[in-house]
DNA sequence: AAAAAAC
């Protein structure tokens, strides 16, 4: 109930801050060093762990400033270990933090946004209020309101407003100190929350802040991260990839992306000249491995994002590889996170192997779909689909192309932002309709189908060659080709921007699936719409979707809930775990607990809910009585 | 049964 007040605040604290540090204009200072004072820098008195305040910038004129003077504590190790003395000699090896760093930012004059620039990659917080919130495990760290509650460095706090983030989203809040305090996470928030800066913010910290004096051994040609980000596809590591970037800008701390279907040679290249955070796809890490290309034995942080698809049965064995059988630290010498917006208890169990003492975090509703997201399903014929879709792009076109669909009564303006945008952009920046269906066959025939009739649209799946992918995802979130079928490759975790309309052409089998899928609409706090279309063939679903639907609120049709009611299978596979958020800590389910092995030092929850609703015969959640339940040294951030 | 992930 104080939040808002103290959100206000911090907003208004964060202004300041920035708007002090950057105000004189007559004598440039690189953005790493405003903000800088003496006394209240920490990171300025640490050793060698970050930019080097003194040496970083002698003119106070070079922007490529900001070098690590702790060369030979990570990254490529050289082969003589000397200064300069690497193979790869092209750079003089000294002076790689020298190296031209490409302003992820386009800021280049450093000029500041005209004032009325739309801020279109900003969240809407007020759509975050009264969101859930549970954490169990030993003395978990208590959030924070403000990134100036946080000493995360002063370059990181300079990209971070660089990004136009004035206030840490929920999920940032619990995970940050959580991160900071060197604890290992599993943590459950919904889709668009934010996330992917919820676990680079602690690393690329931690980095720079990290000593400089271990010895890595002689290893020539071999690239020795700190830190290592898996994720399931190759765009999603492309994505976090570029976010990374933003964070990292002029931390000294070098990110390298590392995927199948691009040449391997310029991958090699960027981790031979240094990698601090190595982000990566599972098939191309091992290879790296397997040609001692990378090392893990100088791991300290861990992050899987996806981790329960990293986790699930294609991908378990490969994580096994990397994380147990290779040279990375166990757990306890090097610290975990894992993140996902759906996390089965069956996962939790697997995952429980990779972590030491960790903390279960949960924020938001109900596996994570968010009630921003407007779900509809409708009952389609598999014969009669194409033409049903055809109907509802047609209506959407009629509807004006800017994002806005009919919704019965009430008009649902998906394009939030759009009032604010130039007039030029606004071209530009239509509704996207994201069309998903199950086989790679299936999209190469829809999207042709599509174009046939006069829809621009393009399609996504792991039939198509790297670059197609790529410029497929491209073409799409540019505006270009407004439709994009595609199948699971894009159901998880990619950011596009104004997709107004997320398509379930085809269900999937799985609910978690279909709750990433839809969480591709409603992000950062906008409002989306989903679409299903619905048959026999989605049976298995019926359940758990209905269930899904009635805890975000959503409009279940009465057919639905009578097929549902007649499904015969009443649990199977697609049940939920009973609770009412995404997540909960499976070391909480009495069936899950054996022996000693798990640290569990009780659970806390917070936030909105009312009485148990859809979840009849669900998991004898609701009557426990857990909620508003406070464990020992524990406070809430929502009360 | 499908999808993803290395060459």
């Amino acid at each position: 109930m104080s939040m808002r007040t103290s959100w206000a605040d911090s907003v208004s604290a964060a202004e300041n801050a920035a708007a002090g540090g950057g105000g004189n204009r007559s004598t440039y200072v690189p953005p790493h060093l405003r903000n800088r004072s003496a006394s209240s820098d920490s990171l300025a008195a640490l050793p060698q762990g970050g930019p080097d305040p003194v040496n970083a910038a002698p003119t106070g004129g070079n922007r490529w400033a900001g070098p690590r003077n702790d060369y030979n504590r990570s990254g490529y190790i050289g082969g003589s270990g000397g200064r300069g003395g690497g193979w790869n000699n092209r750079n003089g090896g000294w002076d790689r933090g020298r190296d031209r760093e490409v302003n992820p930012f386009g800021d280049d004059d450093n000029t500041e946004q005209a004032s009325g620039e739309p801020e279109n990659t900003g969240i809407n917080f007020d759509a975050y209020e009264d969101i859930p919130v549970e954490t169990s495990g030993d003395n978990v760290p208590p959030p924070v309101n403000t990134f100036a509650d946080i000493d995360l460095g002063d370059a990181l706090n300079e990209n971070i407003r660089r990004c136009k983030y004035v206030r840490p989203t929920p999920v940032q809040r619990h995970t940050i100190p959580i991160s900071l305090a060197g604890r290992d996470l599993m943590a459950c928030a919904q889709t668009g929350s934010g996330k992917t800066a919820a676990f680079c913010f602690p690393i690329i910290s931690g980095i720079m802040r990290g000593q400089s004096a271990q010895r890595a051994p002689r290893m020539p040609r071999t690239a020795c991260p700190l830190a290592l980000i898996l994720s399931p596809t190759r765009e999603l590591s492309s994505q976090i990839h570029d976010e990374a970037k933003k964070f990292a800008y002029q931390t000294g701390v070098k990110v390298v992306v590392a995927y199948g279907g691009a040449p391997i040679s310029q991958q090699l290249r960027e981790l031979e000249r240094g990698v601090d955070i190595l982000v990566a796809t599972p098939g191309r890490l091992v290879d790296l491995l397997e040609r001692a290309r990378v090392s893990l034995q100088m791991i300290r942080y861990l992050a899987l994002d996806e981790a329960d698809r990293m986790l699930d049965m294609g991908f378990e064995p490969q994580i096994r590889k990397i994380v147990q059988q290779m040279d990375m630290p166990p757990p306890g010498l090097r610290q975990t996170m894992l993140f996902s917006a759906t996390f089965p208890k069956e996962i939790q169990r697997l995952a429980s192997d990779f972590l030491s003492n960790y903390i279960f975090l949960a924020v938001g509703r109900v596996g994570s779909s968010t009630d921003l997201i407007v779900q509809r399903v409708e009952y389609v014929h598999e014969t009669d689909k194409r033409s049903h879709l055809m109907d509802l792009l047609h209506a959407q076109k009629a509807n004006g192309s800017h994002g806005k669909v009919k919704l019965g009564a009430s008009d649902l303006c998906v394009n939030v932002n759009m009032a604010f945008l130039s007039p030029s952009l606004v071209v530009n920046k239509q509704a996207l309709t994201l069309v998903f269906v199950e086989t790679k066959k299936g999209a190469d025939s829809l999207e042709y189908w599509l174009c046939s009739n006069g829809f621009p649209a393009t399609t996504i799946h792991g039939d198509r060659t790297q670059q197609e992918r790529e410029y497929a995802l491209r073409s799409f979130k540019s505006g270009n080709t407004p439709i994009l079928v595609a199948t699971d490759v894009a159901a998880r975790g990619l950011d596009i921007p104004h997709v107004a309309h997320v398509v379930n052409f085809d269900l999937p089998n799985d609910i978690d699936d279909y709750v990433h899928r839809i969480g591709r609409t409603g992000r950062a706090g906008k409002s989306g719409l989903a679409t299903a279309f619905f048959n026999e063939n989605n049976s298995s679903l019926v359940r758990s979707l209905s269930e899904l639907m009635q805890e975000a609120n959503q409009e279940v049709p009465a057919w639905l809930s009578r097929f549902a009611a007649k499904a015969s299978y009443g649990g199977g596979k697609n049940r939920r775990g009973g609770g009412r958020f995404g997540g909960r800590d499976f070391r909480r389910d009495s069936s899950f607990s054996r022996g000693g092995a798990d640290h569990y030092g009780g659970g806390n929850m917070s936030g909105g809910y009312g009485a148990t609703s859809g979840y009849g015969a669900g998991g004898g959640y609701g009557a426990s009585g857990y909620g508003g339940s406070y464990g020992p040294g524990v406070t809430s951030a929502w009360d």
